[in-house]
RNA sequence: GGCCCAUUAGUCUAUUGGUUAGGACGUCAGAUUUUCAUUCUGGAAAGAGGGGUUCGAUUCCCCUAUGGGCUACCA
């Protein structure tokens, strides 16, 4: 029988997870239900951090808003757990005993600042098979036993891998290939630190083992630590789960994805706010949809080779594929991302503008209408928008009056040239409004029909402000005529006191 | 600096030895439209540079350049 395919996304907590890792996890999901597999979420917490609490909290919204189910880990069921590093401490230990036994990690006693001076005073400097027998460790020849002894007894020690000396270690990459790493090149890494903790390198490679990870899923920046890890399993004579790094996501400038940066840019990097971690910039808050944010993660380094955009969940559980993934980083294209939204945005139901528009008009302006009504104004101007927000800015004339007049130069100067035939006109204007109380008896397009289009274009930033919005019947036909009576004398008093007539 | 990875238009990419180098976003133009948008049609726009291998190279190899990653008792 296969085996069953199992994958895991573990991040460490250590602030607000952003697009990025959000990537790494909807892959890993993808893989996993692409295969009946199981997707485990895993917290790697061996550096404990201030914000460490509300990073998991936020872990677990963002993919909740993402639609990514974990099937097993941290704050889910599964017999693996606990699925959080900073409670299996003892575990590791046990297996670090092993390693002790087999004489495959020394204790190392340098100081940090001690190894730093090390590193300015000997460029190129790695700890290493080629150097640790000049330095201070349990396996160099400088130190007597005291000394040991002495550093041992009060553990002022870090433990480190004993990595072989000139040995190719190829990792076998479903993406990238396969990549040679000589043992020369890499440090003996730190597996357990002074404070008697591991580091990432070790607890992940024990929990992988211990939760029976089958592939491993994760970001490009991991290829040049992947050889201690593949030396770790050889330690223990593990059979080796297979490796897949994704290529990194860079900025719309080519830049690492950063916050400062990215908000210069405009471009949000976390799927949704969060008022604990300081978020207030996200792809939820900028009108971003679940299911187009999905088609957008997909798409991040994914090609399906069919010259399609737009993907449902569906097609894109059937279509994903490694061999598809490309190798070149990926860089953030926010006028693609907003494409992709409106295209979801055309699809969804009335009811997500309404509720939007609801909340950010007061009450009594937006009682002003009917709900028919309401959908209607929606209905007429939801194709001009791409993101949700953005269902405010096309038609927030119907619910304010203009406050400034954005008049184009060639309407400015009709204007002085047809003083009193515009005042004449808006008069008319009125007149005809107040006479007939009941819209129904008002045939506006009749009136639009007859003006010439300087007028028509008149009477637009008369009601709307500027030139821009729907077509002027519904305008007039949508908006109470109280109101535009309002606004149209409110425009012929500008007129009157701008261009002094 | 050392090691690793990448390099097709502004951006995302297709094409893994023979193509008018295809698609998408953006951009420009035209059509539709009472304005603005939408929509539709069309245009401009690409193989980093230099060497090889080959009858032939975007595709394979090498060098250079550029970009990125790692080089923490961070992950």
């Amino acid at each position: 029988m296969k085996k069953k395919i199992r994958v895991r996304f573990a991040p460490s907590p250590t602030g607000a997870l952003h697009i990025g890792g959000l990537r790494t996890a909807f892959f890993n999901y993808l893989f996993a239900i692409q295969n009946q597999g199981d997707f485990i979420l895993r917290i790697e917490d061996t550096d404990i951090r201030k914000n460490t609490k509300y990073s998991i909290e936020y872990i677990l919204k963002a993919l909740k808003w993402c639609k990514i189910k974990v099937n097993e880990g941290y704050n889910h069921r599964g017999e693996f757990g606990p699925y959080i590093q900073s409670k299996r401490i003892k575990i590791y230990k046990k297996y670090l005993k092993i390693l002790k036994k087999k004489k495959l990690i020394y204790y190392s006693f340098e100081s940090k600042d001690e190894l730093k001076k090390y590193k300015i005073n000997n460029k190129n400097f790695i700890y290493n098979s080629l150097t640790r027998y000049k330095l201070k460790n349990s396996l160099s020849k400088n130190n007597n036993k005291k000394t040991i002894n002495y550093y041992l007894k009060n553990k002022k020690y870090v433990i480190r891998i004993k990595t072989p000396k000139n040995k190719d270690i190829i990792i076998k990459d479903k993406i990238y290939g396969n990549i040679k790493i000589n043992t020369n090149n890499i440090d003996d890494k730190i597996l357990f630190r002074s404070n008697d903790t591991p580091t990432y390198h070790f607890a992940s490679v024990i929990d992988d083992y211990l939760m029976n990870i089958t592939h491993i899923i994760r970001g490009k920046e991991w290829i040049y630590s992947s050889p201690i890890h593949i030396l770790i399993y050889n330690n223990f004579k593990w059979k080796l789960p297979k490796f897949i790094h994704l290529p990194l996501l860079l900025n719309n400038k080519g830049g690492k994805i950063s916050k400062s940066k990215m908000v210069k840019n405009k471009i949000p990097i976390h799927p949704i706010n969060y008022n604990k971690l300081n978020i207030n910039n996200s792809y939820k808050s900028n009108g971003f949809l679940p299911n187009a944010f999905i088609n957008i993660l997909a798409l991040l380094g994914w090609t399906p080779k069919n010259n399609k955009e737009i993907y449902s969940f569906k097609e894109i559980i059937k279509l994903f594929n490694f061999k598809n993934i490309n190798k070149s980083d990926v860089h953030l294209n926010y006028n693609k991302f907003r494409w992709i939204n409106k295209k979801y945005l055309n699809k969804i139901s009335n009811k997500y503008y309404y509720k939007y528009l609801k909340k950010k008009i007061k009450s009594n302006i937006f009682n002003l209408y009917t709900k028919k009504k309401i959908n209607k104004i929606i209905n007429l101007t939801k194709n001009r928008i791409s993101l949700i927000n953005e269902i405010w800015d096309v038609s927030s004339y119907f619910f304010l009056n203009p406050k400034t007049y954005f008049i184009p130069t060639n309407i400015i100067s009709y204007i002085k040239d047809n003083k009193k035939k515009i005042i004449l006109l808006l008069n008319k204007f009125i007149i005809i409004l107040k006479k007939n109380k009941k819209k129904t008896d008002i045939n506006y397009n009749d009136i639009i029909k007859k003006l010439s289009i300087f007028n028509l274009k008149l009477l637009r930033i008369s009601i709307v402000g500027k030139l821009i919005g729907i077509d002027m019947y519904n305008i007039l036909s949508l908006i109470k005529t109280k109101i535009i009576i309002k606004r149209i004398i409110n425009f012929k008093n500008f007129i009157i006191s701008q261009y002094k007539i």
